[in-house]
Formats: structure tokens, C-alpha cells, sequence
RNA sequence: GGGCGCUUAGCUCAGUUGGUUAGAGCAGCUGAUUUACACUCAGCAGGUCGGGGGUUCGAGUCCCUCAGCGCCCA
């Protein structure tokens, strides 16, 4: 124990002591039922760190922590999310290059040092290398924030998801699916980034508030017998109108139902259609259907068995189109493919401008365009509207197993209760299956081969597919078996399916792949006990886990989803890097320390959206220092010998503390296991500034008495017993501080030390006579005098009247020696009274 | 449009099934001073618990309603 000790340097040598003795260590020979799993997030690496992840990230330690103590072997692994778009979009811009996946492999190349003013296009080959250069990197900043931080993460464990295992594990469950035809291919509608060039998910979604026009636009009645006018935000897609769409049950337009109308410049005829969601309150009531403006469009389309007229291309261009074909058959193709001719190639602006000035001039625009702010659907990390493309892609089939899915949300935990909502609603809004393929590059491939018929084209319904201990595979360099590379892309050969699986489609697998699916470790871990997360990625992570598991294994892959809030800025804004207001931890770890760090995010709720508050991280620090003197006023007064044992607890005020602590370790146990953290922590350190403001006073005197007097060892028993207790307590929490004092009088690490139980405290009475409040309210009594005279708490008090309860005066009379000598009372004299009251003389 | 959460002292938050005079920390103010700790200790002050209505002997807590903030879904 140091002479003067202080809380700086502990994080060095823990974290050593830590690694070296390998307390953390997964004992992988454990059985199910001694086994806490943790599912854990792997972060986006080439995300923003910021200090949000280390608010999450310290609430699922303080969770493991305290189940180790709990005897558990705690398996707690750390993957990096490293496949995916956002390593790619950070590759682009941290090298200045491009992938151009027809270009060859340059063995030679190498990435500048910086970027330069055009991006260099290289081949995927090249393009990946740098991915895994640049997130080996990336993983390295994250994980000395996580050893700083203290989590107790078992390093051996570490995985990530673009790793040959992580891959193999997602083929696998990939192939396993498509033989249960979970998973299916084809040519669909799909929500398309056309910066990005490749389809995106539901999930992937996100409405974005936009200014727009509404588009007053007169269709003429196929019999000429007058106009129906429709309002539309996308005049651009009047080429591709199939029909117009109205309510079923609205009057105005239920006379057209069945009658057609003819598309203004370009002549197309089409039919007046009933559908219920066509909503009488917007705009005039009447919508044109495009194919496709957005998924409203495709719902029609598919249930209303409308013709396909797509024209937006893959780069949100606009395709080629012949008004003459049987397909648009204009009543005026010549017209159409004119007015046509200067718009195909062309954006989505560029023809909403031309068709709006064309439709004014051919009086097709009655009235002018109204500004109207609506929402527009984007592409989460895109930057213009999502458009939606028909392509071939791979889905996993959701949909039809709704039910099913929205049951096992019931079957989960939920921490807080209410997040299950979100998930519910989220299954119940459900109106596509989970599109898997990305037309992307850094990412794992779909390990299939498509076989070419005479003519070159691919038959999509009969993959050929790798074999699992073929896993894994890269359909464009691996050859499918029966055939030989020469036969690559040739006619009567094979063509590798080009795609790369959505991040989720592996994300979705953490279970499999932290616990290695396949071996006997995955049944000792799977289903996992604790899933704990962010709440904005219930819908993507969450979501897709749930659905691989109920898909793979019949079962929920956790048995409790923590759900952490959001971490805002000292005004309580949103932290996000276009706003500008990310806090990076390392700066906040370096100054208030890990330890008071934790100690302000495991203040926050389980849910409970939290402020970056330093207030709270200097509390924690104050907190940390207090339990270094604390423990070493203790363990001074132990002088070295052992702690005496709990029979030696015999005074009625000490034995009154043991309730109480008996008490707290209910408590703080019971927050535990419901997962509220924050409440362990709360109680446990009232608690402990108590003992130590209070209990320590009053009885300071009488620890430093004879040693073998029974009063002096009670005290002594005591100290100890509690300062145990409080140790273990707050380790979870404060790990460095507590494994820095626990060492001070064990051997071992104070977290794989054991949870304090009740019986350690042995017989203690939990209703023991409530002296340590009586002696305490009496002594406030005093000190408050003291302090109003402003005079030293030392300063003699002459007499001391308590009158109250005899019951409240027997308290007070069983501690009467503790309290004299810390309220340094001459006199104290008891007066039976029906109300309390405490009249303090001072001396001189 | 449907749903969820929040609203308690200047600030950040507790307040577990309804039950004495609503608590804590921080900030503020007033003091104390060398035997664990100044990164300390003691004390003071500060709230009609978002508004309104209801149930009850009794409501911060339960019910209804309104408002504001945040979020989810459509």
C-alpha cells in the first residue's frame, strides 16, 4: 500500500497485469450452464469513433464483470465490422482511388500518400487490398480505446467480418438457406442508390424531409370527353405512367374506374384504377402509377398486374424507350420518341424540367406548381433520392414468416421492456423481403456459379453451388466443380455470381461466427444470454439476427437484448459528424481517466438517451479517489492481520451496519440481475460515501483502541467486512481503482473474485435496532450546531440533550460511546419525549 | 396518421406495488483545517413534481385530457 496513493499510472499497470495473467480468459471447456455469452457489436471500424461507443460498450462490461464475479465463465468476444460500404466510401477518400472492377490486377500499384485531386481507378483486386490495409489500421485505434477504457474483452476471441472464417460462416448459412428456400433469386423492383450503383434494403432506408413541387397534370379521357387532372411530385416519370390511381370509395372518380385516359406528350393510354391505398386527401385524390416513382408504385404494379415500363437506368439516367412498341404504344410515337430523343441519357432533374416546360406549353399544367415540403426516401449514406431499379438480386424471405418473427421478439428480454415495440412495429411495417446482394466490392461473395447455355446466357434458376468444406469460396477466381477456368464466361461454361451479401447478411451471424459454428464451442455459447446494442440498429442488426436464427436454428440467437440509449452532445443534440459536434474519447480517457469514465456512463439507463456530462466523469474520479483513501484508512487500521471474522462483530451500531450492507448487496444484486446497472451503481455509492462520511467517523476512535479489546476488533471486523463488500461492489464499474485496492490485501484480482453474498455477513440482523440511524441523525444534530456557531466539527460540545422514543433513545444509548467521542460530546443526556429533538450546548 | 419514451431544485438525475415534511450530486452561499482523503469535511439555501380534470382518507406515483421535447413505424 504507497504513502500517498493516487489514481494516475493504474490504467497502465492493470491493463498489463490484466493481459498477463489473462484474467478475462474464456474458458472454453466450460459447460452451457456455467457459461454467460455475449453477443457483442463489432464496431464499423471506418466509422466515426466517438464517444458513444465508449457509453454502450462500458454498460455491456460492467454486465460481464459483474457475471464473472457471479461465478460465471463470461464469454465476451470483440469482432470488427469491417466489410461493407463504409470501408469502401473511406478507402475512396483516404487514397484518392476508385474500384473499376473490368480493370486488371496491378501488382505493382501503390496507393499515394495522399489523395489527389481525381480519384485513380484500380481493379478489385487492388481496390480490396487496400480495405483490408486501411481497417487493419482502423481496428488497431479502436481496440487501445477498448483496453484503455478497461473492458474485459478476451482478446483471443477477436474476430472480424470480412476474415476467411467470417466468410465461410456467412456462405454457409447462405447455402444452407437457399436449400431450405429461404432465400431466393430474381428479377424485382428494387430500391436503388444510383450513386452508389447497387440495390439497398428497407433497412437501409430513411425519409428525409425535402422541398418539392406538387404538379397539377390534365390527362385527356381516352374518348375526349375531358380531362381528369392527377398531382404529382415526379413529373419526370409521365413517361413511364401505367395508369392512374384513385380511392374505391371516392365519389368523384369512381365513374372513371375502368375507363382510360391518355398520358399528355406522350400519348400512352392508360387505365383509371381503384386501390385502396390511393389517399382521397392528397393532392386532388387521383395519382398517376409510375414504374417505378417509388414503392407505393410497385405495390400497385404487383397487385394491379400493370405493365412494367421502367426507364430509370442503373446510373439514375434515363434508359432508351420506343413509343411506338407494343409495350408504350403511343397514338402519337412520333411526338413521343421526338420529345423523347432529348430526354433519354439524361437525369432525373434534367427531365423534370424539360417535361414541366413542355407540359406548360401544351396546357397540360393547369395552375402553377405549389412548393410543398415532403418526405423523400434515401439511402441512409446517400446523397440523392433513391430510385427504384429493376434488377436481378438475392432476397431472403421475410415476409412470409412475419408471424413468426414478430413471436420471437416476445420471446426476448427486452432492457427497457418498452424497446420491444420498436422492433414490433418495425416486422409489422415490413413490405419487401431483405434484399442481400450489393453490387459493391469489399464484401463477402454469394459462393455460387451460374451455368451458360449455348448462347451465353446465364440460367439463374440453376446455380451451382460450392460445397460447404469448399467454404470459402470467391465465385470469381474459385471455378464450380465439373468445370475448369477456361470455361469462365464462356457459352456452355459458367459465370460467377458477381455480387457481394449485404454487411447485414454477415453482421446478421455474429452468433455463428464469434462462437464457431460448427465446433463444440457453439452449442456451450449459442443462444447467447445477452445481446446488448444501440436502439437505432434494432430494425438492421437486431432484426437480421433474429431472422438467421429463427431461419438456421428454431431459436432466438439471445435470451436478453440490452438496449443502450443515444449519446448527446453537452446541449443534448444528436452527436453526428455532419453536425460537427463528435466528441472523440481518447482526450476525455487521458483527462478524467477510464475509470471516471465509466463511472458517468453507467449512469445512464438502461434506454435512456444520455449527455456527455464531464461533471459526471469528475464525480466519478472524486468517487475513485475516495476509495483509495477509504480502502486505505481500513486496511491502516487492519495493521496487517487478518480481518477478524464476522462472530467479532458484536457492537449494536456495527451490527447495524452489516444489516444495512446486507441490505445493499440485496439490492445492488436484485438492479443487477434486471439489468439495471445504473441502480447498483447508485445505491452502492450512497452507500459508501456514508460509511466513510458517517460510520467511519463515529467509529474511528474506537478502531484505533487496543487491539484486543472487543469493542476495538468489532470495529476492526467491521471496516474490514464492509470495505470487502464495497470493493466488490464497484468493481464493475470502477476496475482499475478497485483491482488497485483489493490487491492491497489479496493475491488475486478483485474481478475474479466472488460477489458478495448475505452469508458472508453471517447472522446479521437485519432487524437489528436502527442504531447506526439514530447515532447518525443525533450527530447531524451536532455537527449542524458546530457548523451554524462556525466552528471546528472538533470543537467540544458541553451537553447534548436527545429526547425522543424510548425506542430512539435506546438506539442512541447502544452507540452512546461512538457518538460522545466523534461529536467530542462531554455531556449526553437522554429525555423520553413524544417528538424528536436534539439540543446541542456548546462548550465555552 | 399509428406507436413509444421523456417533462421533478439553476443543471444532471433518483423517487420499485399510491402512504410521514419530495431526495441526491453538481453549481451557489456560509464555514472548518495538519493523525485516510483539499481530488477533503460540515452546514445553509433552492421545488405549487409540464398544464387541467378525475379516482382515493391520501397522488410525483393510478385514470382521462392538453401541451412541449425526442424517437420509432407508416
Amino acid at each position: 500500500m504507497p504513502e500517498k496513493p493516487t489514481i494516475d499510472g493504474l490504467e497502465a499497470h492493470w491493463l498489463a497485469r490484466w493481459e498477463d495473467e489473462a484474467i478475462y480468459h474464456f474458458d472454453r471447456s466450460a459447460p452451457r450452464e456455467r457459461v454467460f455469452s455475449i453477443d457483442t457489436p463489432p464496431p464499423t471500424v471506418s466509422g466515426s469513433l466517438h464517444v458513444g461507443h465508449v457509453f454502450s460498450y462500458t454498460h455491456t462490461d460492467v454486465l460481464a464483470r459483474y457475471w464473472r464475479m457471479r461465478g460465471k465463465d463470461v464469454f465476451y468476444p470483440m469482432g470488427w465490422d469491417d466489410n461493407g460500404l463504409p470501408t469502401e466510401r473511406r478507402v475512396e477518400n483516404y487514397f484518392g482511388v476508385r474500384c473499376d472492377p473490368s480493370l486488371a490486377y496491378d501488382a505493382n500499384f501503390t496507393a499515394p500518400d495522399q489523395p489527389g485531386e481525381t480519384k485513380i481507378a484500380i481493379s478489385r483486386k487492388n481496390f480490396v487490398e487496400l480495405c483490408h490495409r486501411l481497417t487493419a489500421i482502423d481496428e488497431e485505434v479502436f481496440k487501445d480505446i477498448w483496453r484503455n477504457l478497461g473492458v474485459s474483452i478476451d482478446w483471443s476471441l477477436e474476430y472480424s467480418t470480412i476474415s476467411p472464417h467470417a466468410q465461410a460462416i456467412s456462405q454457409r448459412g447462405f447455402l444452407e438457406m437457399l436449400q431450405r428456400a429461404e432465400v431466393y433469386s430474381t428479377v424485382a423492383p428494387t430500391l436503388w442508390d444510383v450513386d452508389f450503383r447497387t440495390a439497398v434494403s428497407q433497412a437501409e432506408l430513411e425519409d428525409r424531409e425535402r422541398p418539392g413541387f406538387y404538379h397539377r397534370v390534365a390527362f385527356a379521357l381516352a374518348d375526349q370527353s375531358g380531362t381528369l387532372e392527377i398531382e404529382t411530385t415526379r413529373p419526370e416519370l409521365l413517361p413511364s405512367c401505367v395508369a392512374l390511381v384513385a380511392h374505391p370509395d371516392d365519389a368523384r372518380y369512381q365513374p372513371y374506374f375502368g375507363t382510360n385516359v391518355v398520358t399528355p406528350l406522350f400519348g400512352v393510354e392508360v387505365p383509371v384504377v381503384a386501390h385502396e391505398l390511393a389517399d382521397p386527401e392528397k393532392g386532388s385524390g387521383i395519382a398517376m402509377i409510375c414504374t417505378f416513382g417509388d414503392t407505393t408504385d410497385v405495390t400497385w404494379w404487383r397487385e394491379l398486374h400493370l405493365p412494367t415500363r421502367a426507364l430509370i437506368g442503373r446510373d439514375g439516367r434515363f434508359l432508351p424507350a420506343d413509343f411506338s412498341s407494343a409495350l408504350f404504344a403511343s397514338r402519337d410515337s412520333g411526338a413521343a420518341n421526338t420529345l423523347y430523343a432529348t430526354l433519354e441519357g439524361r437525369t432525373v432533374n434534367q427531365v423534370r424540367a424539360t417535361i414541366v416546360e413542355q407540359l406548360r406549353e401544351r396546357g397540360a399544367l393547369p395552375g402553377e406548381p405549389r412548393a410543398i415540403t415532403h418526405p423523400v426516401k434515401f439511402y441512409e449514406k446517400g446523397e440523392r433520392p433513391l430510385e427504384i431499379v429493376t434488377s436481378r438480386q438475392w432476397f431472403v424471405a421475410t415476409l412470409a414468416h412475419r408471424e413468426a418473427l414478430l413471436m420471437r421478439g416476445e420471446e426476448l428480454a427486452w432492457h427497457p421492456d418498452y424497446m420491444k415495440h420498436r422492433y414490433r412495429s418495425w416486422v409489422e411495417g415490413l413490405n419487401a423481403d431483405w434484399c442481400i446482394s450489393r453490387q459493391r466490392f469489399f464484401g463477402v461473395p454469394f459462393p455460387v456459379w451460374y451455368p451458360l447455355d449455348q448462347h451465353g446466357e446465364a440460367n439463374y434458376d440453376a446455380p451451382l453451388v460450392a460445397t460447404i468444406d469448399q467454404l470459402p469460396v470467391d465465385p470469381s477466381s474459385d471455378v464450380p466443380a465439373g468445370f475448369t477456368e477456361a470455361q469462365r464466361n464462356q457459352p456452355g461454361g459458367f459465370v460467377g455470381d458477381p455480387d457481394v451479401m449485404d454487411t447485414w447478411a454477415t453482421s446478421s451471424l455474429t452468433p455463428q461466427i464469434a462462437g464457431h459454428w460448427g465446433t463444440d464451442l457453439f452449442d456451450r455459447v449459442f443462444p447467447m444470454d445477452l445481446r446488448p446494442q444501440g436502439h437505432d440498429i434494432i430494425r438492421t442488426w437486431l432484426f437480421s439476427t433474429v431472422v438467421r436464427s429463427h431461419f438456421q436454428h428454431q431459436t432466438v440467437p439471445w435470451h436478453h437484448a440490452v438496449i443502450s440509449g443515444w449519446i448527446l452532445d453537452p446541449d443534448r443534440k444528436k452527436m453526428s459528424k455532419s453536425v460537427g459536434n463528435v466528441v472523440t474519447p481518447m482526450p476525455l480517457l487521458e483527462l478524467h481517466g477510464a475509470d471516471a469514465l465509466r463511472y458517468w456512463a453507467a449512469s445512464g439507463r438502461p434506454g435512456a438517451d444520455t449527455a456527455i456530462d464531464e461533471a459526471q466523469m469528475k464525480i466519478g474520479r472524486r468517487l475513485a479517489i475516495k476509495v483509495l483513501n477509504a480502502s486505505k484508512f481500513v486496511l491502516g487500521r487492519l495493521e496487517g492481520a487478518p480481518v477478524p471474522g464476522v462472530e467479532h462483530v458484536v457492537e449494536a451500531i456495527d451490527r447495524d451496519l452489516l444489516a444495512r450492507l446486507s441490505e445493499l448487496i440485496s439490492e445492488a444484486t436484485a438492479a443487477f440481475d434486471a439489468y439495471d446497472w445504473a441502480r447498483a451503481l447508485e445505491r452502492t455509492e450512497t452507500f459508501f460515501w456514508s460509511f466513510c462520511d458517517d460510520y467511519v467517523e463515529l467509529v474511528k476512535i474506537r478502531a484505533y483502541g487496543e487491539t484486543d479489546s472487543t469493542a476495538t476488533r468489532s470495529a476492526r471486523a467491521t471496516l474490514g467486512l464492509t470495505l470487502s463488500v464495497l470493493q466488490r461492489l464497484l468493481a464493475p464499474f470502477l476496475p482499475f481503482v478497485t483491482d488497485e485496492v483489493w490487491h492491497w490485501w489479496h493475491t488475486d484480482s478483485v474481478h475474479r473474485a466472488a460477489w458478495p453474498v448475505l452469508d458472508e455477513l453471517g447472522n446479521a440482523p437485519v432487524d437489528a435496532p436502527p442504531v447506526y440511524r439514530a447515532v447518525g441523525e443525533v450527530l447531524e444534530a451536532v455537527r449542524r450546531a458546530k457548523s451554524t456557531a462556525k466552528v471546528s466539527q472538533r470543537a467540544e460540545v458541553a451537553r447534548c440533550v436527545v429526547r425522543g422514543s424510548a425506542d430512539v433513545l435506546e438506539a442512541v444509548t447502544r452507540g452512546r460511546d461512538d457518538l460522545i467521542a466523534a461529536g467530542a460530546i462531554t455531556l449526553l443526556e437522554l429525555d423520553v419525549h413524544d417528538t424528536f429533538e436534539v439540543v446541542v450546548e456548546l462548550a465555552g
